[in-house]
RNA sequence: GCCCGGAUGGCGGAAUUGGCAGACGCGGAGGCCUCAAAAGCCUUUACUCGAGAGGGUGUGUGGGUUCGAGUCCCACUCCGGGCACCA
């Protein structure tokens, strides 16, 4: 498309311009109001995609925006530049991930200046930045030191195609892994765990008062999972001195309990098989722990009968209501990690029990009476309590209560809160990561590599190939060290960190990363924290905030965060996604619109200008066959824009007229509208709200009657402010052509609608009869109930609808609306 | 299975509190300008009956509340997302 400016030339000189005069840098004692907006770290994955362009366009709107209210922004940019695709693209190069992550790196950062988005570069990490690492590891060790970082044997998640292990958020709910898409396996290893489990109750209610899409709060609620109930001892019936303790939510059900049922992994288990029963329990046992955890989890669905997936194991254990023994059952859907590793079985009362029990042939006791009408099966609602001794006539809530306490005075029992939620596994058996600074001693064990020793650095001579191992085990130079305390040969960590260990805290760097001798001071960071507005995609919902929220409450906690909030996020906004042929658009699935050839035609800004009115921020986008047209359009109202600033075709006249006054209105009017939809993240609504006042202006502008100078200057004026954090190049340009004196638009303060503009003298009352539009009227806005009756029945049209019939009622909404009943 | 969203013209979407459905844009149709085209500009564009004036219908389906429902309530269909043996 022609365009009638130079658009390359014009974005190149502004975005030199902001880098070069560092607009958008501010100071920590900035003495304005302050103001924390971030995007999120970003993965260095090379030049942006239509993704990143819609992310950052609405992140530099808030930047913009933000300044322009008279605020100081902290608008700070890095890159989470550690990670598996470096380190795969490297080992495929037989090269060091550090070139090729910096490539990227400088591909992604042209990429976004030339969006013309703004950042405080000085205020740049990275986190492959050794002074980053060391600091990363200062964190590690000072959690390691509050007893928040441990080593542990644990049964683990091992992806065969990353090769090391994952934290269970970055295994799928189908056993996959989220990155490779693999199969994830277990295996029996010894890592490093962040004790976020010892939060995991802040973490669930500390999210009630976050101002996040409802959404990603039911999310992170539902990943921590509280459940309330009780613990208690079953006895074993063969010797009572020793006893199976289970874990249940409805211990008012404990009448119904007609067996027991102990996971594969249940140190019990031994105990409880009776010889005859051993071949069979073996079976299941090997089953579940050789199998993937998506043999196991997923084997009801996939038609693995329930007969195969638990035995008898011979042993019975005694129920503390009934006195009465009861079979002890392994089955795989017991889990060893959660609870005690085995449950009281409630078929009446539970749906997996009731399954379990029809399989095997295990008695079904309903304890709770089922409403009328209701199927065979178990049933989990309310009722009154039957077959249930003391608690018969009960209703749950009170039957909860008063077996809680029977099980406190007669099995051990006591109250007892579970959360799903498990401690965050952080090793990680990769190179391109943070090392773990620690060595491991024969008189010491676990060593922290003092801090004047910071940063443990990954070496530089590793050959990088596919074996399956990090080259940092493989590498003498760096593994074999001294023990700090004895100076004797020890053996350093060659595991890396989780790469969301980097994000964790990053954003407490940008705040002030001016201050050498710490991470971050506290006094400094405390001033911008909390951030005011993060954005970011809806992938993060889970496992990047749930972290960075851990990360914080932590640092507090060891005292590297003294006076910071315990929440980092005060407001969150999820941008929807980008879908091409029914699919999200990443690099990954290869099925990317780079934005490259827009810059030459529409420029940055017609194509940030299309991604902020394309439809709501917040929903996904589908990038069509028409998408294009849509952005030329956009690019046609800048044109558009463009000739009117130059009076191309316009009509002055002197004086003000009725015209001029309307048009003077709709400006101020422009000003409400567009001010509330920024701040109520309606950008699609802004946009159209501009571009109806260039359609009024223009109209005006060119009429016969023509329009004043100065209400023409205004009204443009107005419209280049208002556009300036959305399409910030041309607005900037403009406004120097005209007000060469004036500081920048973008240092201009956002516009004030006057509100004796926007008071309406005439309105448009609408005349229903029978609630069908007969008339419409303009009326004061001021019109009585009475008065509108009476406008309402002199209407010619209104008196010709009703055919001489007497109205029934009249319903008078003045100015709005009369509705004529009949 | 459970929990969230969502469904409005040919298309993306708008309607902030129950009060003019379809703003704004894309696409389409017709026109002006031009030797012609591009660009630009103007008119028109929910469906339907009607020559016209004008009428009827219409926000996934069915019911309800209300003078009045895209908006509130009940039931359902379809689509998208999250969780999924957590006792």
């Amino acid at each position: 498309m022609s365009r009638p400016f130079d658009v390359v030339e014009i974005e190149e000189k502004w975005q030199a311009r902001w880098l070069d005069e560092g607009t958008y840098d501010v100071d920590n004692d900035d003495p304005r109001e302050r103001y924390y907006a971030l995007t999120m770290y970003p993965y260095p994955s090379g030049t942006a995609h239509q993704g990143h362009v819609r992310n950052y366009t609405f992140g530099d709107l808030v930047v913009r925006y933000q300044t322009m209210l008279g605020k100081a922004v902290l608008s700070p940019y890095g890159f989470d530049s550690f990670g598996l695709p470096a380190e795969n693209a490297a080992i495929k190069a037989g090269s060091h991930p550090r070139p090729y992550t910096e490539a990227r790196m400088h591909e992604l950062k042209t990429s976004v200046r030339r969006l013309g988005a703004v950042y405080d570069w000085r205020r740049e990490v990275y986190s492959h930045d050794p002074e980053y690492i060391k600091w990363s590891q200062t964190i590690f060790l000072a959690f390691l030191k509050a007893g928040l970082a441990y080593r542990a044997d644990a049964r683990v998640n091992w992806c065969p195609g990353c090769l090391t292990v994952l934290a269970n958020e970055q295994v799928l709910a189908d056993g996959t892994c989220e990155r490779s898409g693999d199969l994830v396996v277990r295996r029996q290893l010894e890592q490093w765990f962040f004790r976020i489990t010892a939060y995991a109750e802040e973490l669930l209610t500390g999210v009630d008062d976050l101002e996040w899409p409802e959404r990603v709060k039911t999310m992170q609620k539902n990943w921590i999972g509280r459940s309330e109930g009780v613990e208690f001892d079953l006895p074993l019936a063969e010797d009572r001195a020793v006893a199976l303790r289970v874990f249940t939510t409805r211990p008012d059900t404990g009448y119904g309990v007609t067996y027991a049922v102990v996971a594969p992994e249940h140190p019990l288990l031994e105990t409880l098989t009776t010889d005859a029963q051993r071949a069979s329990v073996d079976e299941i046992v090997t089953r579940a722990t050789a199998t993937s955890e998506i043999e196991r989890t997923t084997s009801s669905a996939e038609g693995i009968g329930l007969e195969k997936r638990g035995a008898f194991t011979g042993g019975y254990v005694v129920n503390p209501f009934t006195n009465e023994s009861v079979p002890v059952y392994v089955a795989d859907y017991v889990l060893g990690n959660y609870g005690t590793g085995a449950i009281m079985a409630v078929p009446g009362e539970d749906e997996r029990d009731f399954d379990f029990a029809s399989v095997h042939g295990l008695p079904v006791v309903h304890t709770v009476q089922p409403p009328e009408g209701f199927e065979d099966g178990a049933y989990s609602g309310d009722g009154a309590h039957i077959n249930s001794g003391f608690l018969d006539g009960l209703d749950v809530a009170a039957a909860k209560v008063a077996a809680t306490t029977y099980l406190v005075e007669h099995a051990r029992g006591n109250p007892k809160v579970n959360y799903r939620l498990r401690d965050w596994l952080v090793s990680r058996q990769r190179f391109w990561g943070c090392p773990i600074p620690v060595v491991y001693c024969e008189t010491h064990g676990i060593v922290p590599v003092p801090e004047e020793d910071l940063p443990v650095l990954a070496p530089d001579d590793v050959v990088m190939n596919a074996s399956g191992q990090s080259p940092l085990a493989t590498h003498e130079g760096f593994f074999n060290t001294v023990c700090p305390i004895d100076g004797e040969p020890a053996r350093r960590e060659t595991d890396t960190m989780d790469t969301f260990t980097d994000s964790g805290w990053y954003y407490l760097r940008f705040a002030d990363p001016f201050t050498p001798t710490m991470a971050f001071d506290p006094a400094q960071a405390s001033k911008w924290m909390p951030v005011n507005q993060y954005i970011g995609g809806i992938e993060h919902a889970i496992l990047h905030l749930l972290y960075a929220r851990f990360y914080l409450k932590a640092l507090n906690d060891v005292g590297m965060g003294a006076g910071l909030p315990r929440e980092p996020f005060q407001r969150l906004f999820s941008q929807g996604m980008i879908r091409l042929d029914g699919s999200k658009m990443s690099k990954s699935k290869g099925n990317l619109i780079a934005p490259e050839a827009y810059y030459p035609t529409v420029g940055a800004d017609g194509l940030r200008l299309f991604h902020l009115f394309a439809g709501p921020p917040a929903d996904d986008m589908d990038w069509t066959d028409q998408t294009d047209e849509v952005i030329e359009g956009c690019a046609r109202f800048i044109d558009r824009f463009y000739r009117l600033w130059h009076h191309y075709d316009v009509n002055i006249h002197g004086g003000l007229d009725d015209a001029d006054a309307h048009v003077r209105q709709e400006t101020h009017r422009t000003i409400a509208r567009v001010t509330n939809d920024l701040n109520r993240w309606s950008y699609n609504t802004a946009v159209a709200a501009l571009m109806e006042l260039l359609n009024t202006l223009s109209r005006a502008a060119r009429s016969e009657t023509g329009i004043a100078a100065e209400t023409l200057e205004e009204s443009l004026d107005v419209m280049a402010k208002l556009l300036a954090p959305m399409a910030p190049h041309i607005t900037a340009e403009l406004w120097e052509e005209r007000h060469p004196d004036l500081p920048s638009v973008h240092l201009t303060a956002w516009p004030v609608a006057d509100p004796a503009m926007l008071v309406e003298t005439e309105v448009t009352m609408v005349v229903q009869v029978n609630g069908k539009v007969k008339a419409r009227l303009l009326v004061a806005p001021s019109i009585s109930e009475d008065e509108a009756t009476a406008a309402a029945l002199a209407d010619l049209d209104v008196i010709d609808a009703l055919k001489g019939a007497t109205p029934a009622r009249v319903v008078a909404r003045p100015p709005r609306m009369v509705n004529i009943v009949l």
